[in-house]
RNA sequence: GCCGAUGUGGUGGAAUUGGUAGACACGCACGCUUGAGGGGCGUGUGGCGCAAGCUGUGCCGGUUCGACUCCGGCCAUCGGCACCA
């Protein structure tokens, strides 16, 4: 064995031995049990950065960890392809988006390879390869014949300068990044999914998945946000009645005028002859689209001079427009009572409109209402007939009302809105929709598909799509009457490529979408990824789950068993980013240090929930550790493997195995159950510098030494493969650590005689005493108060009251 | 603004079920080894104090024999907010 540690040489000896056998590759064997493995796939934007290090780390560590139980173990790895930095980078390089992104995708896989993680390449895929993508567009039709795809008007960014879409991303307080302009919102034709249609089930499922982090569940409650209310109608003379969605019926008496959307058709008629408002409405067109813009802006609104009738008073209500009424949410208007709702009373007291208390707190106390809203529930006054009730009460009975004159009725409603799949951008899947004027929108004919994009474009001269200008993709004819028509040249959402990928894995030459491969391997067993990919994206893989089980491609109705969301890498206490040039290259590391240097710091430096703050010491550290490890088995390498006598021990060497087979038993908690491999490493560092101080040169001394390393050589392969293969190699095994058992403890081993018990006085740390193990409560408590120091302790005080725990301490009450 | 987290030594973090706060590591200091540097090894290291001891987990308050942990209120930082992925 040789006397240093260079892990160069060995990962690359290591690495090509797995690939060359195989190890990580996978086929379904219906006697095993399956275990699988997903870490979310990357974005191939050039070179890996140190949050996929991390992501993958955790994948790999948990997914050999369960090959050592004996699971088939399915870990793969691909590329969501498809993406707006393709089209950024083929602007800048002038290069077209396809041969940037397979490029990349070249170089990572090889750094990927390069870190050691155990994926079965066999199965590897790349969304914007037709033969994955061709499966989406198939599903979309089906879908379209569902009814489950639509199509409406929503609103974009769009830049009048560039005359093209932008991105939330894209827009920069307001402004284009490209060209400083100001940013319009524009409405558009685009496609969306019925997601609304599954909102109470996907809501529903969520309490089945009991192995998600609690706070992933309650964001996508939250973002789901199933209400129940009341729907009602103003009506508005001479036009079609106004729709209004509230939560808060209990406080319809108390409404002192309505607002709508700018984009509402009320406002928009209003406005024709009155030049003011139209003014308004071209104001308010003058932001982005995000909900965050919408909801921290100057809330601004204007009277359209419409009157809307109040449904149970008829009571004539102001109409105002309001630029922070969503138009996408419900109806796109709502009624406002300054008194009990926030929003409303801010509005109300800058546009001088009347505020009406309506609801009384329940103990009776007197509020004004003037000065801040009273949003809590009560008893309701100034109500007529309501006078009197709770808001319980008074919710039923105003919907009961209304109901009965026809005005209105319960309703459940959700946050959630449909889906909208279309972008405006060219490196995505086309569409699979044929535009007819005979015939409306017609689905690709399956035998058609799939909808090739075109690879070779050209990006020098066009700002937007090239497809768009290009008429041998979309000049084609109507598969319904063979008339003249053309193809959408939008594209789907890369969310869409994500939302299945993890199913395509199990099959990915299937000749259909999914085959029956897919029923033995999911749903996936373990997925890792973002915590920013908390609600969208795993919200979109959950609804897409049901619509290919619907379709008869999956049993189960959830995608993903058990979630783990990794925290962020930050650098300097920010997100590591090249603009704030806080970067820090894996590649360099690795060819500093060895990949096993870098996956034991990434996991050693924080627990994979929390955010991880690099520390280029910490990797000092880390190399120091694995170099060791290196000696500690170097040094004993001579030691066989001898039977322990357990009796013949000496009280020493008793509890150096004892220390060894806790941290053993401790190292599989960690682990197997709860990921927390920052105190794995931490046993295992403790153990080793016990073992490194001991020198027993007996017989049993030297057998125990040499469980010992063997031990820490299989604990601690998953999360340094390399190193360990090489050790496991030097003590003389054949096989393959990767393929070893994961070991058990020897509970023998474990059997204490002696405990420490701590004992306090009033709760503070006194005094320490060894008692037998099995000592009872009695007895812990008559030692307890024979101890010196807690003698010296209560003296002259007396003692009130003792507390036990057993195996624990001793709290002495006195005063 | 709304939703969700987080806050513990000089630093990253540990404390798993309400029971020894600071494991492990980094850094730092001192010592040994070396011609020197590097490296390695050893000892110490929350603060105050000579010590006994006191004090200490973002801030204010509460529950409890006992609170980093539970409850109420605040502050700060981070993530998401539907066209970044």
């Amino acid at each position: 064995m040789q006397k240093e540690y260079h892990p160069q040489e060995i990962e690359t000896k290591v690495q090509k031995i797995w690939e060359t056998q195989g190890t990580f590759r996978v086929v379904e064997e219906a006697d095993k049990e399956k275990f699988y493995c997903l870490a979310m796939f990357p974005y191939p934007s050039g070179r890996l950065h140190m949050g996929h290090v991390r992501n993958y780390s955790i994948g790999d560590v948990i997914s050999r960890y369960q090959k050592m139980q004996g699971k088939n173990v399915l870990q793969p790895m691909g590329w969501d392809a498809f993406g707006l930095p393709a089209e950024n980078a083929a602007m800048k390089n002038k290069v077209a988006p396809a041969g940037w992104t397979y490029s990349n995708i070249d170089y990572m896989r090889d750094q990927l390879k390069q870190l050691g993680f155990g994926y079965d390449w066999d199965r590897e895929l790349a969304t914007c390869q037709p033969q994955y993508y061709r499966w989406e567009q198939w599903l979309f039709t089906r879908l379209f014949k569902k009814d489950l795809v639509y199509k409406k008007t929503a609103a974009v960014n769009w830049c009048p300068h560039d005359k093209t879409v932008l991105a939330n991303e894209q827009v920069i307080d307001g402004k284009c990044w490209r060209c400083d302009n100001s940013v319009e919102r524009r409405e558009i034709a685009q496609w969306f999914m019925r997601i609304t249609d599954y909102a109470e089930e996907l809501l529903s499922g969520l309490d089945q998945l009991d192995e998600w982090p609690e706070m992933v569940r309650t964001m996508q409650r939250n973002w789901i946000g199933r209400s129940e209310g009341v729907e009602l109608q103003f009506e508005v003379e001479g036009e079609a009645t106004l729709t209004v969605y509230t939560t808060r019926p209990d406080t319809l008496m108390g409404v002192t005028y309505v607002a709508v959307a700018a984009e509402h058709a009320l406002a928009k008629k209003a406005a024709a002859d009155n030049p003011e408002l139209q003014a308004f409405l071209e104001e308010c067109k003058h932001s982005g689209v995000a909900e965050a813009d919408m909801a921290t802006m100057e809330k601004k609104g204007m009277d359209t001079g419409q009157m809307a009738r109040h449904p149970l008073t008829g009571e004539q209500v102001p109409v105002w427009v309001a630029n922070f009424v969503l138009a996408e949410y419900g109806s796109g208007a709502v009624m406002s009572v300054p008194a009990h709702d926030v929003r409303d009373h801010a509005f109300a007291k800058t546009y001088g409109l009347p505020i009406k208390a309506v609801i009384a707190p329940v103990d009776g106390s007197e509020v004004s209402t003037q000065e801040q809203a009273f949003v809590e529930k009560g008893v309701l006054k100034n109500s007529g007939e309501f006078d009197g009730l709770t808001s319980q009460q008074a919710f039923d009975a105003i919907a009961e009302k209304l109901q009965s004159m026809d005005k209105g009725e319960k309703q459940v409603n959700f946050r959630l809105r449909d889906w909208g799949v279309s972008r405006q951008r060219y490196w995505g899947t086309p569409i699979p929709i044929i535009n007819c004027e005979q015939c409306g929108a017609v689905a690709v004919p399956e035998a058609q598909l799939p909808v090739l994009l075109p690879e070779d474009v050209d990006f020098s001269e066009v700002i937007g799509s090239p497809i768009k200008q290009m008429p041998a993709f979309y000049e084609t004819t109507c598969p319904t009457c063979g008339g003249k028509a053309e193809r959408e040249t939008d594209t789907f959402d890369t969310f869409f490529e994500s939302s299945w990928y993890y199913a395509r894995f199990t099959c990915p030459d299937a000749e259909q979408m999914l085959d029956e491969r897919a029923r033995y391997w999911l749903p996936v067993d373990q997925y890792i990824g973002g915590v920013e990919h908390a609600v969208l994206h795993l919200l979109y893989a959950r609804f897409f789950h049901k619509l290919m089980r619907d379709e008869g491609l999956v049993d189960g109705d959830e995608p993903f068993k058990r979630l783990l969301t990794q925290g962020m890498v930050l650098k300097d206490g920010s997100k590591m980013s090249k603009s704030k040039g806080n970067t820090v290259d894996p590649q360099d590391l690795i060819k500093a240090y060895g990949a096993d240097t870098v996956r034991l710091f990434t996991m050693f430096a924080a627990p994979p929930e929390q955010s991880l703050e690099w520390a280029d010491s910490g990797v000092e550290g880390a190399s120091r550790f694995l170099q060791r490890l290196w000696k500690l088995v170097e040094e004993n390498i001579s030691s066989q493997s001898l039977p322990i006598d357990g009796a013949a021990l000496n009280a020493e060497q008793k509890e150096l195995r004892r220390k060894v087979h806790e941290t053993l038993r401790k190292v599989s908690d960690d682990i197997g159950r709860r990921y927390t491999f920052n105190t794995a490493i931490a046993a295992v560092m403790e153990l080793i510098n016990e073992l490194a101080k001991c020198r027993d040169d007996s017989k049993q001394g030297r057998a125990i030494m040499r469980e010992a390393i063997e031990l820490i050589t299989l604990m601690l392969s998953p999360i340094v493969p390399h190193i360990t293969q090489q050790l496991w190699q030097e003590l003389g095994h054949e096989g393959l650590v990767a393929e070893a058992r994961w070991p058990m403890p020897d509970e023998s081993a474990l059997v204490r005689d002696e405990i420490e018990m701590i004992i306090q006085v009033n709760g503070k740390l006194r005094s320490k005493i060894t008692v037998p193990a099995n000592a009872d409560k009695a007895t812990v408590e008559v030692l307890a108060l024979q101890d010196e120091k807690i003698i010296g302790n209560i003296e002259g005080k007396s003692v009130r009251k003792v507390i036990v725990v057993p195996g624990r301490l001793v709290n002495l009450v006195v005063a």
